[in-house]
DNA sequence: ATATTTCACTTGCATTTTACAAGTTAAAAA
DNA sequence: TTTTTAACTTGTAAAATGCAAGTGAAATAT
């Protein structure tokens, strides 16, 4: 454990938001478990960032210690590990949908991203609910 | 010129942000524009985090690069530049009052700051509304 | 006119973080 | 009982960060 154990106790809201995701790699995890359903270890290795193993263990490790994610056994296969938003987590959903619906309106994206940035434009709490609901869904 | 060139192309809008200001000091520049008026380099200098010059001059150059900002001579007074959100860089607000609300709800806040909470949650279209105002008015 | 101060940076260097490759451990499957 | 899978850990070079000090140009004071 590493990293961004400097916390700069200012008292203000964005410093003590970017110093628990204020890196390049906490919201793409979040990113992978709100919005592709990822779980896992290996799930998070596989995106198309290519985090590296240990730099993905600390975040993890990280993102843990901050009451952001859960880990737990996976039940059916004893040497999988489970990763889940706690409601803690769950609560950075708009700070990243708010995050593409920026860059949704700079960079191009493709058909299933436009369709997401059109959805938080129209149907922001149906999306919202669907989150919560699948982290909730043990 | 030496942080973030690295960019990672996976078309994802996540990733586009947090490339330009997934770091622990760029949304505090925007912070320190948005909601405090800062608009000079001795301003940003001055913040509680205590940044660096070095980055300070390194992450002003880079959100100059990404179009967030802009610099400009101050009419004034030669010796001082502003430094003002563009557009792309007003844009922002959403993502950072989120990360505000977000915080809001986990850390203890001044009643200054609780009223700026509150505010993002009953006057979110007013409260854009005056950051886009305040940074165009040249 | 000259000296001093202010402002926006730049430079040098030690420390910390990151990235990449390889290795470890424990459980499951062959 | 060997091999594979899954989740990490370790080692090390490269890059980013933080701190202190320095630079240059414009404004202010003398």
């Amino acid at each position: 454990m590493k990293n961004f154990d400097r916390k700069r106790q200012t008292g203000c809201p964005v410093t003590y938001g970017l110093d628990i995701f204020g890196d390049r790699w906490s919201l793409l995890i979040l990113r992978d478990m709100m919005l592709h359903g990822k779980n896992t270890y290996g799930d998070f290795l596989a995106a198309d960032e290519h985090i590296s193993t240990n730099i993905l263990a600390d975040r993890l490790k990280h993102l843990e210690a901050e009451g952001i994610i859960e880990k737990s056994d996976d039940p059916e296969n004893g040497k999988r590990k489970i990763y889940s938003l706690t409601e803690k987590g769950q609560d950075l959903a708009p700070v990243i949908l708010e995050t593409i619906r920026w860059s949704g309106k700079y960079i191009f994206l493709n058909k299933e991203r436009k369709a997401l940035v059109t959805r938080i434009e129209n149907d922001r709490d149906g999306l919202l609910a669907e989150i919560h609901q699948r982290a909730n869904a043990n």
